[in-house]
DNA sequence: CATTATACATTGCATCACATAGTATTGTCA
DNA sequence: TGACAATACTATGTGATGCAATGTATAATG
């Protein structure tokens, strides 16, 4: 394998990946995490999450309502900012899930080792 | 559910199968497909994908070199570009077919309703 | 003869993950 | 004590890419 190639397949390992974080994140939002821990969480269950990548999302999924945050503003130590999922954040992880779940399927058909 | 939130839904399904998108095409490509013949056997299984998704796709991954192209210019039809898989395009699926195992696996165990 | 299906291409837009860099506090270890 | 790692969050620029829209052209269908 080429480095080129090597280059692609890593590429195209990320974008596997890429569609899938949202789903992930709010699967772990079913307890209240702030950032950081909810990192620690993914990436102790096998699912590498790039800082870069989790806060602006998390900041983005606020802002369309599917979560509400809180400071967290604790003497002696650094500020937190806890999330949980609103009621629709609970109705799109419901959803997600269902697509996950179709897509499964469908790719357990696309990928059969037919002949 | 809101206006809004059904597109935030939408969008995220959206992403969700974007990711999936190179492995349904290379998975299909184990048989030789033009690029209509190969939207129609991936919608025929289930997974719908754009025109204005695939055909710039099978270019691009052409180029990388994971797939080798020749047209068909029968008389009387018009005429077809087929694809077929490289032997780097045949590393990349097992490639990226383990990838999607293992984000089965990962993405099982973060749904799992515990409590 | 008009519409639909086949077959491919192109362009512009919007989304989004990531790399990178930065700020600031706390804990660890030599 | 002083350097370094870990904690915790923010911000910015870049690149990759799916999709809607539009276009071209031929064949089949009614």
């Amino acid at each position: 394998m080429t480095k080129a190639n090597q280059q692609y397949a890593e590429n195209l390992q990320l974008e596997l990946r890429r569609g899938v974080i949202v789903l992930a994140v709010l699967s772990q939002l079913r307890q209240t995490h702030y950032g950081y821990s909810l990192r620690q969480a993914l990436v102790d269950k096998g699912f590498d999450v790039n800082e870069g990548t989790l806060y602006p999302l998390l900041r983005r999924l606020e802002s369309q309502g599917l979560l509400n945050s809180e400071w967290d503003l604790e003497e002696g130590g650094r500020p937190r900012r806890y999330y949980t999922l609103s009621e629709a954040g609970q109705a799109i992880l419901t959803d997600l899930k269902a697509e996950w779940k179709y897509l499964g399927v469908v790719m357990d058909g696309l990928l059969v080792d037919d002949k």
